[in-house]
DNA sequence: CGCGTCAGTTTACGCGTGTAAAGTTCCGGT
DNA sequence: ACCGGAACTTTACACGCGTAAACTGACGCG
């Protein structure tokens, strides 16, 4: 049984008993017209298949009901994950999400958000590229559409910065570390963003303050081809004895996959029981931590409460009008993870 | 420097010079105007901030320069990677892809489906969940819109299927397993997807061709978490001595890096070498696959390939006008990647 | 010189909806 | 029964652009 289409809300509305402007006002929100009207017009739709044209009424919609959700790399699961959370509340706050990777490309980037802006979202949850990020386009599109920033601060963009917090969650496992075992190094490759930074200071700050001398290895690498970097890199920096101790913090999961491909491809055991020649412990609780072999160490970012708080903030910065008072900043804190590699 | 911003094409075209009938046509295609006034243009385009209104231009077009993307599962990275691939694809000519993941819930791919009609989209590409999508609505979606489908097959939907030949993969590897040691058992949850069932069939075709008998370890599992799966269930067959021999190929490498984790929870050593309790391989070369310890032997899918025929193919439909002759299905064939898990 | 052609012009209408204004009907409360 | 206001009606215009029709001017060519 296929419902009779109808072109448009001018024959919607006779068919449904209707004036055009009453079944307007229903589309704009149903509760804004009395009972009895609501019930004709959705018995209209139950028996005729009939949508709003999206564009016309945008057209004419001052802002319309898009939420634009731009990440930087969708391939890396940690913001797969994330724009599952964040399409999920959109949804249910009745607002399209429309999801966006940059592929890790400064340029794609810009583009999407040329592209979002002329869509006229509502507003736009943005997880900036970072450090190579053109940070006055990204500028502009704050000006005109009311951002979220998410993951990775840019200090000044956007209304509000929502992320985790680095000084809280990396002491956390420097500290777990030292307690269990030897002093960590520190590895990381060339920072793609304010997060890598941050958390080598913090781990500099937390071995110092445990009185201990801050080893950090930093390598070479590009892209958000982090695993790869981490395996080659680290096999590397295994050989060539870089490591001041046998335990080594990364700067993130995905480096600390890789590391422990390049400690098993040199049949280094890796875990903190008897024979193990290595500790490795990430940061992140990355989806695929803990299927490593051995399960990954590391310090969970709390997803949803991210996700949800970087929504929450939009929505009232869309109420709002577009602009807060001043910008906010939320950082969560973490929890150290204990499985077996470290 | 922040240019001056034109409110429609009425004040560009006055601003360039140029009537705007003939900037109109300068926008739906820049080559079909004289050099001299698309030079007129270009320097307007400069000077002033201007671009068409989206809403208005796709209202009064029949059909609309974007291109519908809806993947089952996007924190799983080969959808996320062939995401990337058909993006790229799309921008290329000119499209705008719009990214879309059904999360694993049908109805949430239902939902996406609705929304993207009334987007009127110059063509779908459509990987569908399979075993648990409402049929009859992606019928119903793809009599509407010119549709690829890749990835899952489901017999008779869309203008085309475009995807990886598992009764040519599988074999491949089911022969590589048996030519280097013992016959494989074959791992695999219930089925979510047509890919499933065939990669299955196609095992046992394989293994009776060989003149080995069949072992097929099926367990219990849904959703799309499937390294949890392998991991607790892959134990639990471990324990109970499901598997045949030590060598387990596993209906896909998520799968298997879940098995993976179980029998190094186990304390059994996985490779090819001396001391290797178990041998365990996989099928799609999932980017995360190389990374595993030890790396995954597998079959890799094209993915460049893939993605590449699936939006040639939709470029093609939507040439045509929205239908082909019949309907058109591409296998491509994978290959041996091997590695040392098996 | 006259002709056809081509690219641009002006003019005008249509798309489907939002929304304002003014008039009408409905409904609940005294 | 009456009254006031809410909710509806009709009417009309606006949004920004696609596009068709009819016209203009420049150009090359026989």
């Amino acid at each position: 049984m296929t419902l009779e289409k109808l072109p448009n809300m001018e024959a919607f509305a006779r068919a449904s008993g209707i004036s055009r402007p009453t079944v307007s006002k229903y589309f704009h929100d149903p509760h804004s017209v009395r009972h009895s009207t609501r019930e004709k017009i959705e018995r209209a739709l139950e028996r005729y298949d009939y949508r709003p044209n999206v564009y016309a009424v945008n057209q004419n919609r001052r802002l319309t009901k898009t939420i634009g959700v731009v990440v930087p790399y969708l391939a890396d699961p940690f913001f797969a994950e994330m724009a599952r959370n964040i399409e999920r509340r959109c949804l249910a706050a009745g607002f399209s999400p429309f999801l966006f990777s940059s592929h890790g490309d400064p340029a794609l980037e810009v583009d999407i958000l040329d592209g979002l802006r002329s869509l006229r979202p509502a507003g736009v949850l943005l997880a900036p590229l970072g450090r190579s990020s053109d940070r006055s386009a990204l500028e502009r599109f704050c000006r005109e559409v009311p951002t979220v920033v998410f993951d990775a601060n840019v200090e000044g963009l956007g209304e509000a910065f929502v992320g985790s917090d680095n000084f809280q969650s990396v002491p956390l496992i420097v500290e777990y570390l030292c307690r269990t075992g030897e002093p960590p190094s520190f590895f990381e490759m060339t920072p793609v963003n304010p997060n890598a930074n941050k958390r080598r200071d913090a781990y500099r700050e937390a071995m110092r303050r445990l009185g201990h001398e801050p080893a950090i290895v930093r390598v070479d690498g590009e892209g958000w081809d982090f695993e790869e970097v981490g395996r080659s890199e680290g096999r590397r920096a295994i050989e060539r004895g870089a490591f001041a101790s046998g335990t080594v913090l990364c700067s993130n999961d995905r480096l600390a996959i890789g590391l422990l491909a390049a400690a098993y491809a040199k049949g280094l055991r890796v875990g903190r029981g008897e024979g193990c020649a290595m500790r490795i412990a990430g940061h992140d609780d990355h989806p695929f931590s803990r299927y490593t072999c051995p399960a990954l160490t590391t310090v969970t970012q709390d997803y949803g409460a991210i996700a949800d708080r970087s929504v929450e903030t939009l929505f009232r910065v869309i109420e709002a009008g577009g602009e807060l008072p001043r910008r906010e900043s939320t950082l969560f804190p973490g929890t150290l993870v204990m499985r077996s590699s470290a």
